[in-house]
RNA sequence: AGGCACGUAGCUCAGGGGGAGAGCGCUACCCUGACACGGUAGAAGUCGUGAGUUCAAAUCUCACCGUGCCUACCA
């Protein structure tokens, strides 16, 4: 016996530490270059460096770990690919704070020195998350971690960058950007969140160059009327038809600008008359260009008013609001101001509000890439699951605007662009040029902006596997099998790799897109660290253990739905580890030694019945597997060994582990158990990877890590765990019989020790053949001290009563009966049936039903009708025996 | 403004045209030689509201109410 082997309860952390270090010093994680085995990759979504771990990082590579650690199991050549992502904004934003607190900032270091800092930032604080993903039981491919920074990224970043640049897809101009003044940087649209805000709307009287009458435009933003280069109105506006003058005065600055008409402006909003400042306005902008207007600046990219801003320059933008309200007010031109309701964009990495602002950026010309990703969707060469994100990925694609990819900050790509002092020629190349390509010049500046980070990203599916280089890891992986993402970066990362992979590689980056939900707290609010509702899940993991947390969330991760994490539910999933802990302990108490072959002869009906049910289980939970339903695996799996396995199999074999049905069935019994237990950690393995290791190691027989083992279905002896119709139908006849025993137990409050004598009628030969066979198992189960099954009535006097299909069960009750409870239980059932038998009564009546319904289902319903009624009818029999006795 | 999802037991959620399910919680009994992180039994839902399609609707359609999210605009 090795009991000891195992404890009483399963202690988490020493076990998880200890498995982790074996996996990887066994390198059990590392994908083959070239391998005969059918190959299946993926490629993590990158954390940032500066990141720590979060539920949604927790989900997310709990699923992909899932699907790693399966398909290992299937004999895959699997390469999980890991790494990070170096966050420009965010992760400069990271060391100017911690400068800050030493009272320096950036620009007192230099460029060079700066980034220096980070990448000493980087070496410190980067790996952290990376050892969190490890806490997590994540079974990337460690040897090949990648970083977007990392030379062989950079050198695909600067090939991508000066391909697009040839291809003319790539340009450099003047536009209306959005623009972070904390960050002191562009951002793309997608970068910009929107949020409600109460703000004011103020009325400007534009008077005409008389100073009379003029035009009211309405603003929320005061200030930016300084740059205003026009007023517009609709040219149908009919409010407009009989003005005199085509100019007004723009107060404050006495400027005379034009009246314009454009279709643009909106007659309902306001007076109809709108302010015209396009180097501050993406409408305006676009107003200017077709009417050749000027732009000017007044907030600078500091956040200060410019010199354009004539006396309010200098000026910090939020108080020159004030001011200028002021002064509308001081020259009589400020009608009202009403309270306004509209949203503001913020920056997605400081909060700060930001500006449209003109400036001369790069951009890619994205329409010609999205057409083929939208193509490749279409066509099926990229499937995103659930179907219901398809159409998303569509309407953005569809809509998308050019990309803005460069960032006025200096952790990052820096652009590979140069500029000739001499003769302004701009250079795009791989590498810094010695000359000018037009004049010869030897001066030569380069590009201080530096790109988006998404651009790296873009390029992770392939850049990671040593692109531009034609290597072996991209012919053995690209395109990868499955990108597992949420979809609040379904734009921001996953179209734009779709976009790149099958610009440069020929080909979609993935075949599969498994978008997850987000995870929630338990009210449903989205997580954040001002909210203060973050749930840790170092934490979680520490108090209950790491299988138990993806356990929770595999079966929280519904397709779909967002999940909403609860505690509660992890502290049960830590209870169904304990369980199947304590199932392996019970079963090595017994088990010496492997069985290879199961031992057909002996096989008594719960050993058949086990098998049967785990043939069911193994290609179910593959099924679901395959198909990312993780929930409907998860509970198969959960449900199986908790109410199958423990609470049926392993109560039903006692007897025979115990040597009370001879040695035969002893063995028979020992190979079944051994065989279910061993393909129940296969199977529980993606899911639970330490505890199931943990046990492999002391089930007999079994050799190396369980991350070597085949998948059960894949195994030579599959053959000998088939399915059993039969089997099964006997085994429930069983159940029945001794949930309807111990119901009795239960509602007569009769002692759990007391042993009951029990008499079956029945008249069909095979039911009551299958319970005398098997009556030892009814006998153990619900305690009887002796079963007599026959045709006849006979049956004790004083006895309560139970029906299953079949049979009808009286529990001998002799001298303890209490008839009014009796009666009571036995009007509850019947009162159970019949409204059950009404339900079904109602079908039956109904021609139409039984004209249109197909016949299986006439069938079914009828046979049902039978069965119902027979039951009803033995149960008020028995009532009235007892309530005749009882008068 | 447009779009998408969701409203099922006290709580958290599965299910998805023909017999209402799970986990937690609750009630009663039980420390039965794996497990009290356990066992056995039990109570509990007009499946958001209203209409329609159908022989049959929790499930499909529409409207409404409620919740959440996304996209766009916002002078």
């Amino acid at each position: 016996m090795n009991s000891k082997l195992l404890g009483k309860g399963y202690e988490p952390h020493d076990v998880e530490r200890r498995w982790y270090d074996f996996w990887e010093k066994e390198k059990l994680f590392a994908a083959d270059d070239e391998s005969s085995a059918e190959s299946y990759s993926i490629v993590i979504p990158p954390p940032n460096v500066t990141g720590v771990l979060h539920m949604g990082h927790a989900l997310n590579n709990t699923l992909q770990d899932i699907l790693c650690r399966y398909r290992r199991l299937r004999g895959d050549n699997v390469l999980w690919m890991p790494g990070t992502d170096h966050a420009g904004i965010a992760t400069q934003n990271v060391v100017e704070k911690a400068l800050a607190e030493e009272g320096k900032d950036r620009h007192q270091l230099g460029r060079e020195k700066f980034i220096e800092a980070v990448w000493a930032w980087r070496e410190r604080y980067g790996s952290a998350i990376i050892n969190q993903l490890k806490r997590l039981g994540a079974s990337c491919d460690w040897d090949r971690e990648r970083f977007t920074m990392d030379e062989g990224l950079s050198r695909a970043v600067r090939k991508v960058f000066v391909e697009l640049y040839n291809q003319g897809l790539i340009y450099r101009g003047n536009y209306i950007i959005n623009w972070c003044h904390r960050c002191h940087t562009a951002l793309a649209d997608l970068e910009v969140e929107y949020e409600e805000h109460n703000g004011h709307l103020y009325y400007i009287r534009y008077p005409f160059t008389d100073n009379s009458g003029g035009i009211v435009v309405a603003t929320t933003r005061p200030e930016t009327m300084l740059g205003d280069t026009a007023v517009a109105i609709n040219p149908a506006d009919e409010r407009y038809q009989d003005l005199t003058s085509d100019t007004v005065i723009l107060p404050l600055m006495d400027r005379q600008i034009p009246i314009i008409k454009d279709a643009y402006v909106d007659m309902s909003f306001g007076t109809g008359g709108l302010k015209v400042t396009p180097a501050h306005d993406p409408n305006d902008f676009e107003i200017a260009e077709r009417h050749h207007l000027a732009s000017v600046k007044v907030i600078g990219d500091d956040g200060n008013m410019t010199s354009e801003a004539g006396k309010f320059a200098g000026m910090d933008r939020f108080e020159c609001r004030d001011a200028v309200v002021k002064a509308l007010e001081k020259e009589g031109v400020l009608e009202k101001i009403e309270h306004y309701a509209h949203s503001i964009g913020h920056c997605y990495r400081c909060k700060t509000i930001v500006e449209p602002n003109l400036s001369r950026q790069w951009f890619v010309n994205v329409k010609p890439l999205a057409e083929k990703a939208i193509m490749a969707v279409q066509k099926g060469e990229t499937k995103i699951v659930p179907d219901i994100w398809t159409k998303t990925y569509y309407n953005w694609m569809n809509n998308i605007r050019d990309w803005v990819i460069s960032r006025q900050i200096w952790w990052g790509h820096q652009i590979p662009a140069w500029t000739c002092k001499a003769c302004d020629e701009v250079i795009v190349s791989m590498e810094a040029p010695t000359t000018c390509s037009k004049c010869g010049g030897e001066k030569l500046v380069q590009e201080t902006d530096v790109l988006d980070t998404w651009f790296s990203s873009a390029l992770w599916p392939f850049s990671t596997m040593g692109w531009p280089d034609d290597t072996q890891l991209l012919k053995t992986f690209y395109p990868t099998s499955v990108l597992v993402t949420g979809f609040d970066i379904l734009f921001f990362w996953v179209a734009r790799m779709m976009m790149m992979g099958i610009h440069f590689m020929g080909d979609v980056p993935f075949t599969d897109v498994y978008v997850h939900a987000l995870v929630r707290d338990e009210d449903g609010q989205k997580m954040s660290k001002s909210k203060g509702n973050v749930i840790d899940p170092l934490t979680i993991i520490e108090n209950y253990g790491t299988d138990a947390f993806r356990f929770t969330l595999a079966a929280f991760a519904a397709q779909g739905r967002d999940i909403k994490m609860s505690e509660r539910r992890v502290e049960g999933y830590r209870h169904f580890v304990n369980k199947l802990w304590n199932a392996a302990r019970f079963a090595l108490m017994h088990l010496n030694q492997s069985y290879d072959k199961i031992d057909d002869d002996h096989l008594s009906l719960p050993d058949r019945w086990i098998l049967s049910r785990l043939n069911r289980v193994i290609n179910s939970t593959a099924d679901a597997l395959d198909t990312y339903r993780f929930n409907d695996a998860a509970s198969e799996l959960y449900n199986f060994v908790w109410h199958e396995f423990c609470d049926w199999y392993l109560e039903a074999v006692k007897p025979a582990l115990y040597g009370k049905k001879g040695e035969g069935q002893k063995e028979a019994a020992l190979g079944v158990l051994w065989h279910t237990l061993h393909d129940i950690l296969v199977l529980l393995h993606p899911f639970m990877p330490f505890v199931t290791e943990e046990i492999w190691h002391k089930l007999p027989g079994t050799r190396g890590s369980i991350m070597k083992a085949a998948y059960p279905s894949d195994r030579a002896d599959a053959a000998d765990i088939v399915r059993d119709k039969d089997v099964e139908s006997q085994m429930t006849l069983l159940i029945d019989m001794i949930s309807g025993i111990r119901n009795i137990r239960g509602e007569m409050n009769i002692s759990p020790s007391l042993a009951l004598q029990v008499w079956v009628q029945s008249t069909d030969h095979a039911t009551s053949e299958t319970i005398h066979c098997h009556q030892d198992v009814v006998i153990n189960l619900a305690r009887l001290k002796s079963l007599h099954v026959s045709n006849t009535a006979e049956r004790p006097k004083s006895s309560a009563t139970a029906v299953v299909d079949g049979a009808t069960i009286f529990v001998s009750l002799e001298g303890i009966i209490d008839f009014a409870k009796e009666s009571e239980r036995l009007e509850k059932e019947i009162n159970k049936l019949s409204n059950e038998l009404a339900k079904v009564s109602i079908k039956l009546e109904n021609k139409a039903f039984l004209n249109k319904a197909p016949a299986h289902v006439v069938e079914d319903v009828k046979e049902k009708h039978a069965r119902l009624l027979e039951r009803k009818q033995k149960l008020r029999t028995n009532l009235d025996r007892i309530k005749e006795i009882e008068t």
